[in-house]
RNA sequence: CGGGGUGUAGUAUACCGGUAGUACGUGUCCUUUGGGAGGAUAAAGACUGGGUUCAAUUCCCAGCACCCCGACCA
């Protein structure tokens, strides 16, 4: 991409009231657009980290056995009057059609997929099955904040899973932990994140939380650090007997491993596993016939990852005081190629040329062709925050000057070697 | 939802009960080009509604928006 051509420019100026760090640097860089608190336009750049972010959350959700549907946004009041969610859930949008008819904005969806399930699975033979989307989440949320990471309309990769008893249930429970391991990890921010007992509601004593540590987070954790294992503040207060941990962690040690080491961290929640058993399935009556010919209600997990909230939270945790600082795997591309005097055209021609070059070798690469001075540009690419920087000039003759973002020192290569680089990571 | 803060151009600000100014940024042209260059020139502003007043961006009231803290987060 010609970023000559590029729809978005970048500014030095935003408001002083843009507080949140993820925020004021992805509308700088021109990743996203605020429209209001809360609601953001993915602009080109933007988009195309989303959609990696997206590709990494579905290759492992398919790995993991899920099947991919797309699920309405727009969901009749029945449905949320079945589970008594349409009065309960404070957070749901509702709005009148012109027939009078309400309806709700999708905020999660059992209401919709439970009453689906019900078409397609009857017999044990029907079971388990894994069911996901990636779609946008809606809730109206009293205090949108933090930019990206509570928003009002958000993009969420929901899984539900269906299964004939709970040994089923905690077995998948277990693959799809391993499966949020691979996609924090491939999104950069695995060091940083902890999986964390939280509140489990009616069925389990706990579910399990990925908490990223950041500053910007809204949750409080306690982290053993011998086992990597972390307990959310909010069962710490709970005065409900049902959670052993209360006691245990009052008294300093770990419900894991009795280490008494714990570490207090401000954290995000990237990720929520939870064990539903047949909370949903039940009102809406989904339920299977067993291999002795008995009915048995059907029980669920539900997974989620909110992907703008993982995005937000890579630039938390990856930035400093010039700007973004991309993965590799999300980067909006995979290197920055600047051309530093655009107005000599032997330069510019040699710059296009490796442009060229970099396209046909399939190297996702932006090109500052633009005729601007070399301080802007180098700023801007360093705000940006594309992984690799590739600089021509007068300076560079026949090599290129390559630059890790997050390193400071320089080198000269050879159009050849850099795209070895690239191409084998 | 409780508490606090802020609303003047894209941003930062100035002045003021009587024609709203400056800087940066932005557009155009020329000259420049290794860490946000120089000149010329242009466009662009008082959150909304009500009240007081001869006159309101300025004073008063209400609403709205945004930001922060707390609560909530299925």
């Amino acid at each position: 991409m010609r970023q000559s051509d590029l729809f978005t420019k970048t500014t030095k100026t935003i408001s002083a009231e843009e507080k949140s760090v993820n925020a004021s640097l992805l509308i700088r860089a021109g990743f996203v657009d605020k429209l209001a608190a809360g609601i953001y336009t993915f602009l080109p750049l933007g988009l195309r980290v989303l959609n990696k972010i997206e590709n990494i959350i579905r290759e492992e959700i398919n790995e993991a056995g899920g099947q991919e549907i797309l699920m309405p946004a727009l969901h009749p009041k029945e449905n949320w009057q079945k589970t008594g969610r349409w009065e309960s859930f404070d957070a749901l949008f509702k709005l009148k059609g012109g027939d009078k008819k309400e309806y709700a904005l999708g905020a999660t969806h059992e209401e919709i997929l439970v009453p689906l399930a019900k078409k397609h699975i009857s017999s044990y033979k029907d079971l388990p099955r894994y069911i996901y989307q990636i779609q946008t989440k809606f809730r109206d949320e009293v205090r949108a904040k933090s930019g990206l990471l509570r928003g009002r309309q958000f993009l969420m990769k929901d899984l539900y899973s269906f299964h004939a008893d709970e040994k089923d249930l905690n077995s998948y429970y277990e693959k799809i932990k391993d499966a949020y391991w691979k996609i924090f990890e491939r999104a950069g921010i695995k060091d940083k994140t902890y999986l964390t007992l939280a509140s489990g509601g009616t069925f389990s004593k706990y579910s399990h939380e990925f908490q990223t540590v950041t500053s910007a987070g809204e949750d409080t954790i306690y982290i053993c650090e011998k086992c990597r294992l972390a307990v959310n503040k909010e069962i710490l207060k709970d005065e409900n007997p049902v959670y052993p941990v209360r006691n245990r962690i009052s008294n300093g040690v770990c419900p894991e491993c009795q280490n008494e080491k714990f570490k207090v961290e401000k954290a995000i929640e990237v990720g929520n596993i939870f064990k539903l058993g047949a909370k949903y399935s039940a009102p809406f009556g989904l339920k299977f016939i067993d291999n002795a010919g008995k009915e048995r209600a059907v029980i669920m997990g539900c997974y989620g990852i909110g992907l703008d909230r993982l995005m937000g939270t890579v630039v938390e945790t990856n930035n400093d005081e010039n700007g973004i600082i991309w993965p590799k795997s999300i980067a909006p591309y995979q290197a920055h190629l600047l051309l530093l005097a655009p107005q000599e055209r032997e330069i510019r021609e040699k710059a296009d040329l490796i442009y060229n070059t970099l396209l046909k070798s399939d190297i996702e690469v932006l090109y500052d062709d633009r005729n601007l001075s070399a301080g802007i540009k180098l700023k801007d690419s360093d705000l940006i925050g594309i992984p690799l920087r590739l600089v021509i000039s007068g300076k560079t003759r026949e090599n290129i000057e390559v630059k890790e973002r997050k390193r400071k020192e320089a080198k000269l290569l050879g159009l050849g070697e850099v795209i070895e680089m690239i191409t084998n990571g």
